[in-house]
DNA sequence: AATAAAAATGCAATCGATTGCGCATTCGCA
DNA sequence: TGCGAATGCGCAATCGATTGCATTTTTATT
């Protein structure tokens, strides 16, 4: 049967195969350089794939190999800059292995998590990095790859329900040594703004906070800890609840920059200076909290480098298949600035 | 010939099929919801899908349809808070519609912004959202899309050359905005840090500011524009040049926010107030802009809305096939800040 | 009850690339 | 010159879902 080969659609390998009158398994083992094709053959395959201007059809590929050459990568959002820095520093890695990237956001949102991971199963991802929400409470979803044996690996907020290779940065110990630094720095009634505790990240900053105030002998006061979400909104009352014990704190610990900076401001409001009155250390290192005044004290996460190292890691287990989990702890980095330097 | 049924892989349509005896036909066309078939069978089908914990294998059906539901993105650097922001919004608005959203960066190199675009077309991305890099000067791999008539839609900066759809903010109206401010604030001597002029954004921005100048009977002084990447360190010496005129600037129109800053934190160790002494604007809004002090004057540009509007226009391309192109300007918003307020 | 009409389902090809197995041609060496 | 061993290549099945057309079953009508 005489095809017609100049329909409005790309050229593929059957095209290449009648142009020279060879087979499909000839050019397909051709432009993959397997060693069973003569080296004429492979140029004259070559120089037709050229003039045809034939451009290998993925999917086609993919489904033979049952192999997408795809990683999954889902974020709370994708527009925060620690989030986008693992998204950047796993694209970058992904890339340079030939595996493509395909990114969604949970808008801390359980339902959309659910859909989000279930969509990309469905694709057929080779692995799944993410972050999960903060709303999530149920693993089912997750457990699916696990079960199925296909990689996932958890960056910042893992779970530790599932075991699993994970990424994740000392928490405990980053807010220990920030505490610590408040306690350094002569600050006695230190408060703290916290994560939802169902997150191990917040619950580790609590923690640490905890040990080192336990540490220094510090007594702990339940009414200095408020748990909230952290936004901006959120930090005013919290801080004003904070401000209007009758012995309210000195310092505080925030368990991340956005909110530090919301009660900065709102500390400034009330003529409190900090950081000679109240001291203020964040969480994240955010881009802004080195350029605000007073600069804001912080622990440095390494986005980029957590999501190098989870797309490396990711990659080796769809390559080599190993079977043991590792859980990577990245060192955290302490930046002493303005808002906690009183001495 | 019966089938193993119990290998370790994924339950197909085909093992539905059999364990219900009926064709692999019928239960693609159960799922799909068609209505060839009744009500009864598409029930007994769905459970039995539901017990095997079946999912659709996307791969294949994407191979059969000559549809990847997929959209590629591709930006100079994902983790910079306008290309997160245009991603955010176009993954929001892609995922709803039922696209995934494929993300690569080019780190403003054209070797591997060629190689990514390629790739994504190998891939058989439904369509393209680009904002193209920094050092892109050929065109002919985007002109491929163009070509086969595959949705291409360019973001920020755009390539006049190729005749496609286009979303801009109106960055010459920006720039005469903010030029214009300066001199209402009193400013007479105006210089401009501007960006690679091979870009529209900022060949526009400067045309912007020299026509804002022009439009006030502002003698135009060639020596008070420098061009270069705007980045923070090269803010620096750009300055130094400026201020070291025998006739300085007591004004500057940064081209982006970072350069502004850079700037602005080199004229403060100098001992020079800004806004009293040399008034201050940038470009972007980043999110630092608002909260450094003093806050920096600054244009913002609607990143987020960007990205839906992009990934909404490029659905519709895919789904609709229209021929017909278009540009859509977005308006920008002037920002006044501490940094150029001194009235 | 017979037959047309409508409804439900199945057959087999297709999307494009890959690969185990087998056939044909060339080569090597006695 | 002869015959096993390389070497080079093709056939046909496969990955899993989709769909035009054909066939079977059911329903309606007289």
């Amino acid at each position: 049967m005489i095809m017609n080969r100049n329909k409005n659609t790309e050229p593929t390998i059957h095209d290449i195969a009648r142009e020279l009158e060879i087979s499909a398994s000839t050019v397909s083992r051709a432009l993959n350089d397997n060693p069973r094709i003569s080296m004429k053959t492979k140029e004259k395959i070559k120089a037709v794939a050229d003039k045809l201007g034939y451009r290998p059809n993925t999917l086609a590929s993919n489904l033979r190999n049952k192999k997408s050459n795809t990683i999954g990568i889902v974020v709370p959002l994708i527009n925060r800059h620690f989030f986008s820095s693992v998204i950047s520093g796993a694209e970058d890695v992904a890339f340079k292995a030939g595996y493509n990237v395909v990114i969604s956001q949970s808008n801390d949102l359980a339902a959309k998590e659910i859909s989000i991971v279930q969509s990309m199963f469905s694709n057929r991802v080779d692995g799944l990095i993410i972050s999960i929400a903060m709303q999530t409470d149920t693993f089912d979803h997750l457990k699916l790859f696990s079960k199925k044996h296909i990689p996932l690996v958890f960056f910042d907020r893992a779970v530790p329900e599932i075991e699993t290779d994970k990424i994740v940065v000392d928490d405990f110990a980053g807010a220990f040594r920030v505490t610590q630094h408040l306690i350094d720095q002569g600050y006695q009634r230190i408060g703290h703004l916290a994560g939802p505790q169902n997150l191990t990240t917040y619950l580790d900053r609590k923690n640490g906070y905890m040990d080192a105030l336990h540490k220094n002998g510090i007594v702990f006061d339940e009414s200095l800890i408020i748990v909230n979400t952290l936004t901006s909104e959120e930090g005013v009352p919290a801080i004003q609840q904070l401000m209007s014990l009758p012995n309210p704190p000195d310092a505080i610990f925030c368990g991340n920059d956005t909110t530090a900076l919301s009660v900065m401001i709102y500390l400034r409001n009330k003529g409190i200076r900090i950081p000679e009155d109240v001291g203020i250390v964040g969480f994240s290192n955010e881009p802004f909290s080195k350029v605000v005044s007073p600069s804001i004290s912080t622990i440095a996460q390494p986005g980029f480098e957590m999501g190098q190292k989870a797309a490396e890691l990711i990659i080796r287990k769809i390559e080599n298949k190993e079977r043991t989990y590792q859980t990577i702890t990245l060192p955290t980095e302490l930046i002493i600035r303005e808002s906690s330097s009183r001495k």
